[in-house]
DNA sequence: TTGAAATGTTCGATATACCGAACATGTCTG
DNA sequence: CAGACATGTTCGGTATATCGAACATTTCAA
């Protein structure tokens, strides 16, 4: 009966050793609702409650809503490559787009 | 009075050439709460209706979240780019990223 | 062993996400 | 220009996300 979504958020919880008070607290939320996100069927939080929570629980929204194909390992590779690559100016990145084209 | 999240999504359905209505179909919402999204003060979307739209748009449920100080239609080049890069080989990602470092 | 504090669970009430359908505006072709 | 069709906008109503507070359970010190 508890979803993904409720899963990862208990288990991250768990990890940080907060109670359900304590994150409801940090997440602008009642106790009562985040127990439901934890333990009923199909949670259908906000986008801003699924942010706030994300930030408390020091994960993206991304790994709170969906279950990845891919490794956590290479999921945070890309997003790093990425990251690197936002901080490029206008003209260094069209030279990488120009290159990536040439790969595909 | 629109917001970042509004301002994504109206730029990636543009990009896309899509009507509201077709969006709407897309992603099990009407469009008339689609227009609000994209239009009204501080959009406040589901978990559910967040994922229907990151997919629909092939975006990320944190692409579209989270605020940034570049415009939308910049932000949504380099996520193109960024889909492109995602889709490489893990061989061709690490030359990818060589290059990258070279920039910076 | 007890009971008080911390934690977890349930539930009625309320705010608001979301819909459907009407209305408005734009964009064409005949 | 007419008017038909696609697209965008507004709005009252309904489902449901979320709260507050009561109730239940666990924990642990005295």
């Amino acid at each position: 009966m508890p979803s993904p979504l409720g899963n990862k958020i208990k288990a991250l919880r768990k990890e940080k050793k907060l109670s359900l008070d304590k994150l409801a607290e940090m997440t602008d939320s009642s106790k009562g609702y985040l127990w439901e996100l934890e333990n009923k069927d199909d949670p259908n939080p906000s986008a801003d409650k699924l942010a706030k929570l994300a930030k408390a629980l020091e994960v993206t929204t991304e790994f709170l809503m969906t279950a990845s194909d891919m490794t956590p390992d290479q999921e945070v590779k890309d997003m790093a490559f990425f990251r690197k690559y936002q901080s490029l100016s206008d003209t260094d990145k069209v030279k990488l787009q120009k290159i990536l084209d040439a790969f595909d």
